[in-house]
DNA sequence: CCGCTTAAACGTGCATAATCGTGCATCATC
DNA sequence: GATGATGCACGATTATGCACGTTTAAGCGG
């Protein structure tokens, strides 16, 4: 069945073995691919030398996420809206579609989708889509219309319009303000325009908010907080804080620990 | 069945074997093509200096959307293309409508668009709203659909279906190959088909393409070569590789030079 | 808990065959 | 006669398998 891979080709069978099982027998795909231990061993010190594995006795490992590709990835990255998004991740589930609104912190949500979940992932965020671009078991949908420079999503109209098509399991919704009084809300009419037509198609709604923006509120109201199915704080957010949401009945997510 | 291909007809007939096998084994090939391996190797090579496979040992594969389609590819041959770029904007009138299509080149005709000119510009790819998001006369619309990693750019139905909406004053057409009696072609069906849309949709349409580009043909017919209103050409083009399209009447812009 | 045994896994060196790159000759085409 | 495609010859590089001795993990009796 899988006779006769060039050398390369083997190389990125392994990586996906890897990705989806999270680890490699030596001896087993060897008898599977019909090569002796020695080659695929070789391959093994190979991808471990590039770092896209970690070489232990008898096979090889999935790198950690804790040690290996993560912290690579969030390296460059503001560390609080990184432990934001990794935790707001938990939140997806395989197979699902989900949409995921523009913004700083919903790009690093979508960074750090799970590689091996099957996802149908909807955006007005170009940045969000070249992003996903790597992720061969992710469907992109891109909606288009008039590009805003300043959110860096598309906004007009036709971007609206677009959305009666849809009807994404889970949302991740930018905020620029959040507040159980105010609501859900945003600095310009048209961000709230398309934001507030984006709610009334989605099934649940998440928002992921930096501590600075909880209790604040900007111009213009997208929705009333209650309409949200979860927010992600950070870990070092206080109880009166987030106390106004859990009484109106919305789950809390706190960054870097595990769900409740 | 497959002898007496010229060298041109191979090339196609490879690229659309990758396309659907996703590899090419070389000595496979040669023998099926009754030619030497030497020959085939020469093509595989060729073939991923343009960026349009991946030479591993024992034959080639197909390029993965996630090193090669805009990181890589731009900067493969940086100097050359930004050349042709810097050329090609010449044709761009203030005030006007341009759409621009997806693909590396076109991403530098979208950074060396003049910035003191007031524009509307379209595209298909994301990178290439991202990039004009920082000039503030520029007014940006970028078309959604299904997201194809491999070219960067909006393939899907919806696409298509928005370009019936448009009417720009200037395409910038993205072609894999260009040849003066096959006409502009592309390497998917789906790439071919938005592409041919967009076509009917504009005034007048330009090609910027490389020297290994002229005299090429991929799988899929996009137009016929006289629709043509220009052909941006590198400065070092030879003469006959130019012939045949001034005869159809096409302005010839050579890259490194004023317009004549 | 400790040392011993054993089989599996490991690394290294080497042989072999496939593949590669380069230089050169040939042939067709213009 | 110049250009470019093709095939062939040569040495260089690479992948693979096998043999060897060494290291590791795990079980076992004390």
């Amino acid at each position: 069945m899988y006779e006769d891979l060039l050398l390369k080709e083997r190389w990125t069978l392994i990586q996906e073995r890897l990705n989806s099982e999270g680890r490699i027998i030596a001896a087993d795909l060897a008898r599977e691919l019909e090569l002796s231990e020695d080659t695929i061993r070789r391959d093994l010190r190979g991808l471990a030398a590039q770092g896209l594995c970690v070489k232990v006795y008898g096979g090889a490992l999935k790198v950690s996420p804790a040690s290996g590709s993560l912290t690579e990835r969030t390296a460059s990255v503001p560390h609080r809206k990184a432990a934001l998004a990794q935790a707001a991740v938990g939140l997806v589930s395989d197979g699902s579609t989900i949409f995921i609104d523009g913004g700083s912190t919903n790009q690093l949500v979508a960074r750090f989708l799970p590689e091996a979940m099957n996802l149908r992932v909807v955006t007005n965020a170009p940045a969000i889509a070249i992003e996903l671009g790597s992720r061969t078991n992710i469907d992109i949908i891109l909606l288009g219309g008039r590009f805003d420079p300043h959110t860096g999503s598309c906004l007009g109209s036709r971007a609206v319009h677009e959305l009666g098509l849809l009807r994404p399991d889970l949302t991740f919704l930018g905020a620029c303000g959040l507040d159980a009084a105010a609501g859900v809300t945003a600095f310009s009419f048209d961000e709230a325009d398309f934001k507030r037509g984006l709610c009334q198609v989605s099934r649940a709604i998440v928002v992921a908010a930096t501590s600075e923006k909880l209790g604040t509120a900007a111009p213009f109201v997208i929705t009333q907080a209650s309409a949200l199915a979860a927010i992600v704080v950070e870990g070092s957010a206080r109880h009166d804080q987030i106390a106004p949401y859990t009484d109106l009945g919305i789950r809390i997510l706190r960054a870097g620990k595990d769900q409740p």
